[in-house]
DNA sequence: CGTTAGCACTCAATCTTGTCGAGTGCTAAT
DNA sequence: ATTAGCACTCGACAAGATTGAGTGCTAACG
């Protein structure tokens, strides 16, 4: 569809524009090493890209801006992703090198790195836990009147939570209920236990004690709150960093977005396996209209592990995102393989 | 030291720029209907309270500004503070309404309260746990490799951390080092933990079981963690409404000192029980020079449970922040001794 | 003697105008 | 097909000009 020359220079349009963030004139791609045309020439090329929607100008006489589709066209056709740097790959293996037990905290840190790696924001979701199934549940006294209960999930998650225990209930009872609930509930994904919780055990866990309800109802909301994956962000402030957003009502936006969760999962919801690029208006929701949202999801043996993502300018450094994400995923997803071999 | 139109003028002077956050000039004060003197009258008074440094002329011709003294004086001498407003006072009692049953429940929940009720930036900070006690600590196998280690306080903070339990160690041998450690370190504060730990436990440990310093390990690092107290901030983002911080590069330090837990430590250290005020450079952290920090701190039986505070510009609603931070604060004292009656 | 009207003065903010230069589109020459 | 040349556009920037809110000082007033 575009001739040669014309994707070399939507490429130098791009390319420049996303490092200077100023509207690329004809002059400055024919400067360029890797184009020999005058500027005569690009100007015309220029202006076919523009009716093709692949440009845009800010206005008469300035030069050119890539618009969304431009933008599109170039992560598309023009990106060729390449290796990490030196520096970020030796980050990289230093993070895997730390101990970790836990999947959330694997998760937890892939924020950090990433936002420190792209100086963009960095969100990074869990595993969407409905489909994990129990895998442990205790109950813990810690004085006459309260316990701590404890959910292990086959996906490595552990919480606890305090339940007050109702009067008249002692030690045996409770081993009763923990047992009881261990044998029933081990394997049963979590979408499923409160049908199961209410139909097949609901009577026998009255018969050993009356006023339990507390103590299940613990265990229903935790589940519930579990449904959803945990959702990590960090460098938020990053973008105020960028010059395109010095208007602070933007930057209030979606700084007060990214500090509602439900949101930041209505954002994820429907990113399909792999890797994916949202651009500006792509996104759907009107805070972040003007960035940009990479995402790399992963799963392992079917059941999705999470995802990370990458939120910046449109005029991101899409080569550098890209690879860093590919990268950082694939080393996530082995790190889990490993765990749960 | 002033005469009473002196000090009924500065009032009228802060009171008028909290609102507008604009110069306020002679005219308009004169205007005032608590204020019956003319413009002029006015003017030498001002020049009078500039010349003993309570208020600042951006530049000549414009009208006055409180200076940090100014605010100082009026916060010490000139406000006093009225009940709170109806809306606030039913939102504070539906917070309380709802069941919570931990103290940092409570505290969470404060941050957000605030951040809510008065449109700045809240920053709350749990107890500090170096003179709290250890209460019981349990260890719960999830599988061969690993287990659940729970950490009660005499706070009534309760905390878990994943520990892998070395090879060759059986249950039996876990319910030993368990209930060793309880009967040694129940009620021992947290700062002395770690000397006794090595002292007088070490031996008898190793006498149970080789290979155990990983579990110590954890208990060590877990207590060491939780002598920091835990910090919760909320409507960070307020700041940005406010028109002084229209400048990019002020706001991000503030959210990046915000972000950084010892930072806000460093800010909280040393502030006395009760309320106190600090405004502008009192603060002495240079990202907040221009704003004021109102802290409450209270405590129950000479144990300090925690401090409340509220980050706002220096042009903040000093009389709200203020019977709001007293409010709270003392109901949170109550909801604490109620728990622990 | 405290208070106030009057007036000259100051200065940031805002608007006006002019200049500059980067960049374009078109046309004609190569 | 490419490019040099040229007229044109328009934002950015700088240099006045204008405005108006606000001051400080002085002299008049009750």
């Amino acid at each position: 569809m575009l001739s040669e020359r014309q994707r070399m220079i939507l490429n130098a349009i791009v390319d420049d524009y996303i490092r200077s963030a100023e509207p690329v004139g004809s002059r400055s791609i024919s400067k360029r090493a890797d184009v020999a045309f005058s500027p005569a020439t690009i100007r015309n090329e220029m202006a076919d890209l523009e009716e093709l929607g692949l440009l845009e100008q800010p206005h008469t006489s300035a030069g050119r801006v890539p618009s969304i589709k431009g933008y599109r066209y170039y992560v598309d056709h023009l990106i060729k992703v390449e290796g990490l740097g030196e520096r970020d790959m030796l980050k990289i293996r230093s993070f895997f090198a730390e101990k970790m037990i836990l999947w959330e905290e694997v998760i937890g840190h892939a924020a950090t790195i990433l936002s420190q790696l792209t100086n963009y924001t960095s969100i990074v979701l869990g595993p969407e836990t409905f489909q994990a199934t129990l895998k442990h549940f205790q109950l813990v006294p810690i004085n006459d009147t309260s316990a701590v209960a404890i959910i292990v999930t086959s996906t490595g998650h552990v919480e606890h939570r305090i339940v007050s225990i109702p009067e008249g209930i002692g030690m045996d009872d409770i081993q009763k209920i923990v047992n009881l609930l261990n044998d029933k509930l081990s394997g049963i994904p979590f979408i499923k236990v409160k049908s199961v919780l209410h139909s097949e055990i609901g009577k026998e866990l009255s018969r050993i004690v009356e006023s339990c309800e507390q103590i299940v109802n613990v265990l229903e909301k935790t589940l519930a709150d579990n449904a959803e994956p945990k959702v990590y962000t960090s460098g938020a402030t990053n973008i105020l960093t960028q010059p395109e957003f010095k208007d602070i009502g933007k930057v209030k936006s979606i700084l007060d977005m990214l500090d509602e969760t439900p949101m930041l999962l209505r954002l994820f919801q429907s990113v399909p396996n792999g890797i994916q690029v949202r651009i500006g208006t792509e996104n759907a929701l009107e805070a972040i209209n003007q960035c940009s949202l990479i995402t790399a999801t992963f799963s392992f043996e079917g059941q999705s592990l999470g995802s990370i993502g990458i939120l910046g300018p449109t005029r991101m450094d899409y080569v550098k995102v890209l690879s860093l994400l590919d990268f950082l995923s694939k080393d996530m997803a082995l790190w889990y393989a490993k765990q749960h071999k």
